[in-house]
This record gives C-alpha cells, structure tokens and sequence, in this order.
DNA sequence: GGTAGGACTGTATACGTATTCATCGGCGGA
DNA sequence: TCCGCCGATGAATACGTATACAGTCCTACC
C-alpha cells in the first residue's frame, strides 16, 4: 500500500506538504503542488481513509437504516439518500434492519465507523436510541417520528393524510370504509389511522372497530386483511391502507374473489411509490414526498454533524391525494 | 470520545491488556478479564474503528454496489447479502449505481475502506476494473458476470435458462414468441437472449429480429416493448421478457391494451422475484435461486479477502421454470 | 531444590495522516 | 540598509489500537 511519505519521496518534499496539497486553505507554492500531484499519479497514490479518520474524527461516512426492502417505498428512499449523500460527499453504509439492527447503528456511531445515521423505521424509543441522543450523537429519523423525543425528525403529516382519505371518500359517498393497516407499532400507521378515524367520526361515519385491520405492511398481509374485510356481513365499500405495499395486496385480494375495483369497492394506498401508477394497480394514494423527505434528512444530519448542540429540528412534509383508477373517476 | 487506555486506568491494568481482551486467543487471567470488562461497561467503551483498521488493515466493511432499486431483483439480492455478510461479522456499505458507481467502489478499496466489493451490475470491462484485478483486490461479480475475465464470478446459466424457455413455449405450440430484453450491455439479458434465439432455431421456429425488443430494464420500457409487439402485422402468441420487470410491464400493456393473458398472449419473465407470484402479475418465470446467489457471493468474497493470490472461482447456478398463470395450464 | 518453561502482563512501538511548531528566504517600508 | 512580516516548507508529534518484546511469577519435573 503505497502512502503519503512514498510520495513525498518521489517528489522530493517532505510527508507533510504532500497532506498540505490535499489540504485546501493550506500554502503551498504552485510548483511544489504540480510536483506532487504528478508524484501522486505517477505512484498511484491513494490517501488512507482510517488513517484520516483517526487524524480527523471524521469518516465521511453515514448509515442509513431501512428496513425491509421489499416494500418498494425504502428502495425509493434509499435511491434519494444515496443521491443526495452522494452529492455532498458522504459515503453510505446500510443496515437493512430484520429486527433490531437500530442499535447496530448506533453502536457505529459510538465506534466512529459513521458520522451520523438516518432512521427510517424507528418504531419505539429503546434506552440506546436515548442513550445516543444524550451522547449528542448526529441522528436524524426520516419517516417513521417519534412524538416527544427531542431531536431531528422529519416525516410528512399523517393525520392530515388520513383527514383527506376520510373527506375524499365520504365526499364521495363512500361512508364504510375499512382500515387496513401496518404494525399498531409503526408510527406512521398510528397517524394515518388516528386521522382518518377522527375526521370519518366528525363527518358522522364513525369507523367501527371490526373494520380495522392491522399486521405487518407486508403484500401477504394486505392480501389476507383484504379476505377477511369482503368476507364481512356488512358490505364495505372501501379500503384505506397506510402504504402502497399493503394496498397492492388489497388490490390482488379483490381481484381474486371477483369483487372488482373500483366498481364494487373502492381502494385508497399511501405513499405513492412508482409501481402505484403502474396499469396493473392504478392506485389512488396518497403522495408522500419522498425526494423532498431524502433531502431535508440530508441536510439536517450534514447540520447535525457540523454542530450537534444545535436545537433539534422538526419537518413535516405536506401530502396530497392523487386520485387513480382505483377509485372512480366522478366527473365533475 | 473513551479510549482503551482510559479503560485500562479504570482498571488498574495496562491498555495492552486491554486490548488483549479485546482479542481472542490471546493469554488473559479470568480476573484480569472480568475486572477489565466491567471496566469497560462502566466507562462506555467501545473500540475505535479506525485504529483498529489502521493497525490491522482489517475494515471488517465490504462494499456492495447495486444498480436500480426499483428492480425488485436487487432489494432481493441486497437484502440476502445483508443477512449474510451480517452473519459473517462484516458491515455492508452499498453504493447505489446510477452512473459510474462502479469506479467509487474500487476506489474505496484502495483506501482502505472497504475489505472488498460485490458488483451486482458490471456492464464491461472498465480499466479500473482490470487494475483493481491486477491489484489483486478482492471483488466479486454477482449476477452479470463477464466471460474471459479472470475473477470470482457468481451467477446463473442464462443461456440455459433462455433454453427453458424456448423449449417450453415451442413444447406448448407457442411457436411466435417475441423477446423483450434490458439493454444489450447486461450479460444477463444477452446471455438469456442467446439461449432463447440459439434453441427455437434448433427446434425450427428462428426468432425474426423484428421480434427482439431491447432497451433499459425498467417497467416503461417492457410496457413500451409490448405495445409495439402488439402492434405489430404479425401475431405474436408469447413473449418472453429477460427480467420480471419488463414482463411487469408487458403484463400492464397487455392489460392496457386488452389483450389477454394467457389466453391471447402468454407471457414469462426472468428471476422469479417475490412480485412474481402476486396475483396481479402470477408470472411465469425462470427462477433465479437468489439466495443461493448471495450466499455464494459472500463465502466467495470472504474467502479471497483471506487468500486474495487463490486461483479465481466461477459458479454457475442451475435455473428452473416457474409455471403460473401467465402462461397456460395445461392439463396434462 | 533448582531450573525450564509456560502463563500472564507491562513497556514500547508502528500503522498513515493532519497539524503544530520552527526554520528559512524574500520582500516591502522606514 | 535593516527590521519585520508573511509565504512556504520541513521536523516532530498525536490520534487509538495491536503486537513484538521483555519481564515476572508460578508450576512441574528432574
């Protein structure tokens, strides 16, 4: 492994001028600097990342923590990290969390194997998540929020988004809906729930409880909600699942006993990942901005670091429905 | 920031000792041990990363680089090398390719701060490739492999699997298949093309040129292909698709365009990924044995970081049709 | 009972870089 | 002309750990 002091050698300065080039704001004289440069080339030098690190306290490195990739909302959102990380030159590390992959995380933070970490499915507060934040380590939760924790958080609004599934349908005449929705855990799926419940009892369809399916936000479980709730004495007229994965399993559901969509019962997702637009599915749901949610978690974890005694900041994204084949089409 | 020396003083030892706790097989009293850890956990120890990669050039971090989340193959493929490289003791850092990624990754090998690479998404031979291969470092090629390049490669027989396909649809009197690839790059998407063209030849029924389709492996591009195929003087009766992405697409055209599947069109796509068996595609597919992929990357990639001179190994998964409703069901 | 050897632990050092401190030369102002 | 300042560079050091080396003590065996 060839290093800093090769390369002095071969340019005939000393160790430290040749860290000075790679240094900005450093002197230099521009002679000395084309010396070393060609020098560099010429031995094919590459500076030591943990050497640097261990100068620096710096890694240049994040962690991002998503969990279950088959739910093509992390894909997308880990698309938009990576790009945007990318951009301000940070490296990326992943933990595709199965189970409690959260501490790992943190524990990398603690070992300076990363600068900071991006949450993205936190579901509660663990004494290592608290323990983290006294130690004023740079983390920032994307997605999933966490009310009363007292740090960087940045999600979209939730309850205003269940709000509007709840005036949409009942607008609409639709006034039994169902509610399938992920892990009672997921913070996500609490406030969709808390708001789309509120706003259907305040139009005065009050959503009855055995019409409120919960498991994990998986296809699988979408699927089986979706059998239990047409399967129902009283006939629902429409589904609300908080995400697009559990909506898909709704949609195939439907399909396979028959009851068509939007014809007989109408089908409503969240998030509005790509495969929502997709033909096969035409899903309504309701769109989260996920660029938008990437890059302020970006930012603010970049801030974090810069600073981590700064007041935390909270974000929350506005999200609106964007209306597809699988609810009807009322012209105007 | 706590350091191995302030746990020494905390107890009462040298931080060699310290260290040596740290170490497996190496020579420590059971009180010394015991007085040690506690020592630690009083304090809030934990090992800092980057000496620890500077004095043993170990990272214990390998890179992953990945193209297109939004093909669910690769959250599949990602999520089986997280679990194994996670059992392995090695922390995973993903790049996410959406240009020349690939160059990052060997880069990051020459500093040091990766252990190796896994490349799911080589298209050619790059220069930096070759060197990062006469440099000995340790990378592997999963899924796209590149023939004539002498590295650890893991992937499946594509052109077999193209094979498969051809003899089931002529076997079933689908004699005018079309062929909707990603771009001609993919060895994977050659590979399966080659197959495909090489056996429907053998069995008399050649594939017209008109009928080969090929472009990015996105959703848009199979829908696309397939509205051309559709639209097309001559009748296409199947149409096999070089990933399941593509077929998705196809599957949604068709639908679009209302064609029927199967009974106008049969459809098959390639990697039978967890989407496959959704009801709303029930595709037929080759199956790619993904895990069996990844487990195999990662020994591979684990076993030439130890030996990195070891003479190069190339596997080569077997592949098998997955019959489902996009295709006939023939009663025997 | 003496000695060899093994188990254990402390001292010292090296990994590769960033950075402080000191040195040197040149240049401008008085 | 001389002094002082600044730009440029080299020498030396520290980051936190792993490990070679050396020393100490104890046990076992002759």
């Amino acid at each position: 492994m060839v290093n800093s002091r090769d390369v002095a050698r071969a340019a005939g300065v000393s160790q430290a001028t040749v860290s000075r080039v790679m240094t900005p704001g450093t002197p230099v004289s521009d002679a000395t600097r084309a010396r070393v440069l060609q020098a560099m080339a010429a031995v094919g030098y590459q500076p030591n990342l943990a050497a640097q690190t261990m100068k620096t306290g710096r890694t240049g490195t994040v962690g991002v923590v998503v969990a279950d990739l088959t739910n093509p909302f992390y894909p997308q959102i880990l698309d938009a990290l990576s790009d945007a990380f990318d951009e301000a030159g940070y490296r990326m590390t992943v933990w595709v969390a199965d189970s409690a992959k959260n501490d790992a995380a943190l524990l990398a933070i603690r070992q300076g194997s990363v600068d900071g970490v991006v949450f993205t499915t936190v579901t509660e507060t663990s004494s290592e998540l608290h323990g983290a934040l006294e130690r004023q380590s740079p983390l920032v939760l994307v997605n999933r929020t966490l009310a009363g924790v007292d740090c960087d958080q940045v999600g979209s609004d939730n309850v205003a988004g269940g709000a509007l599934v709840a005036d949409y349908l009942v607008r609409h005449g639709r006034t039994r809906p169902a509610f399938i929705g992920g892990t009672p855990l997921a913070t996500t799926s609490q406030g969709r729930l808390h708001g789309f419940a509120t706003r259907l009892a305040e139009l005065g369809h009050p959503l009855s409880p055995d019409r409120i399916f919960q498991g994990e936000y998986t296809h699988r479980n979408g699927y089986a909600a979706m059998a239990r709730a047409l399967d129902g004495s009283d006939a629902v007229d429409s589904v609300f699942c908080s995400n697009d994965l559990l909506a898909f399993g709704a949609i195939d559901a439907a399909r396979s006993a028959g009851t068509a969509v939007p014809d007989d019962i109408w089908i409503i997702g969240y998030d509005d990942t790509d495969m929502a637009s997709w033909e096969s599915f035409d899903l309504t749901t309701v769109r989260q901005d996920i660029a938008g949610m990437a890059g302020a978690a970006t930012r603010m974890l970049l801030a974090r670091i810069q600073d981590p005694a700064a007041p935390a900041e909270q974000v929350v994204l506005e999200s609106r429905l964007v209306i597809r084949g699988s609810t009807a089409h009322q012209p105007a």
